[in-house]
RNA sequence: UCAGAUGGCUGGAUGACCGCUGUUUUGCAGAGGAAAGUCCGGGCUCCACGGAACCACGAUGCUGGGUAACGCCCAGCGAGGGCAACCUCAGGGAAAGUGCCACAGAAAACAAACCGCCAUUGUUAAAUGGUAAGGGUGAAACGGUGCGGUAAGAGCGCACCGCGCCGCUGGCGACAGGGGCGGCAGGGUAAACCCCAUCGGGAGCAAGACCAGAUAGGAACGCGUUGCCUUCGGGCUAAGGGCUGGUUUCGUCCUGACGUUCGGGUAGGUCGCUUGAGGCGGCUGGCAACAGUCGCCCUAGAUGAAUGGUCAUCCAGUGUUGUUGAUUUCAAUCUUGAAACUCAAUGAUGCGGACAGAACCCGGCUUAUAGGCUAUCUGACCUU
């Protein structure tokens, strides 16, 4: 059985989907906010293509079952509330922590709006 | 009714909104019994194609059957355990050889003798001889119990049991039963080496094939490159190398092989990819595993990896609490009141469904698993 790769996860529709360069360049470029159920790490590719997202279950948080379904809630998440904000030029990775499962949905919503706005230096003084 | 044994099934339901993957696109289909561990056995693919012998290595190990095959399954046998249903067992060979057997003990394996017992000698102490029943040690001490026998003893003799050898009967067989003979061959350990029998090429779908792109399909240097013929394409011959554990041999294939340095790529797409030792049902054969036959069905194919996210209602289960009824106790009385905890019905409300996510495909094994349903059997108690 191959082994699988322990970082990194799958891309979807809203906008394009990514290779492992480009997670490395989030992280390693990237800005980065964390809430209490979720990371986010954005970065600005300088170019006005339509932004992308990725997601980030690592081994860390549990199992198949459980990495799973944090994909799925993430995903989730994009399609409602990363879609209508994204900035054209950017990336966005998602990394899940351990209570990304079992969190309320609402609180879920909660902090990926507040790991969003740390992750992003220009709207800081704005508000 | 309680306790227990062995199997089988199941692994929450419905709806709304918003989504994902495939496809034959107003539609249809879309995780498991283990999808897991990757421990065995196969299919399939490649390693250019093979035969034989020997050696090495690994696996298996009572018998018969099942199967494509197995280390799996079924039916038996033997040995242990349990009152029983039933469970457990790497269960060939220790008179082929080697090794090991701690501690204790006199002694742990070509045998011997610490205490003891008996005889003789000796005042005693003890010495010499006989003996292996008794003591003690240990997981284990040249078979056990009893009777006879003897100076004391001993298979020294006898009976039964055990053991070995040879017939007989039953069974395909493992084996079982019974008979005769032999006074007894002689410890354990083979999940120690080993011996015997049987089986076994290697790597794996990132196998492998095709397409596109590309500075790719290499380049340079060193070493090596038999002889003959030639129409200059090559042919014959020699030598070298390959044929997947090693060696030898037969056969066969190739013309280069090796070393150093430099350069490129490092995983885009399509196929492989799901119709298969395939499921379900009936009938037939078989104790069964399973096989045969007929009918019906098509049932995930993702690849940063789909098969979902959120909410509501309900169903198991469970906690708290209210009402009603039954039961018991107490008070007073002929019908009421109070308390208790158990059972049943019903209402409210909270918690709440385990283990776990396909990655080429099958057959098994192993491990994980909340709760529920169900069949057969065993033991005990009660009632009739």
């Amino acid at each position: 059985m191959p082994q699988a790769e322990p970082h990194i996860q799958r891309t979807s529709i809203p906008e394009i989907l990514t290779k492992r360069h480009d997670f490395v360049a989030a992280s390693k470029r990237g800005d980065k906010g964390v809430a209490y159920s979720v990371i986010v790490q954005r970065r600005n590719r300088g170019d006005d293509k339509p932004a992308r997202y990725g997601i980030t279950a690592s081994k860390k948080i549990g199992n198949a079952v459980i990495r799973n379904r944090a994909k799925r809630r993430l995903r989730e998440i994009v399609r409602h509330v990363l879609t209508p904000q994204a900035e054209q030029g950017c990336d966005y990775v998602l990394i899940a922590r351990h209570n990304t499962p079992s969190v309320e949905w609402a609180q879920l919503i909660k902090d990926f709006n507040k790991a969003l706005k740390r992750s992003s230096p220009d709207d800081q003084g704005a508000s």
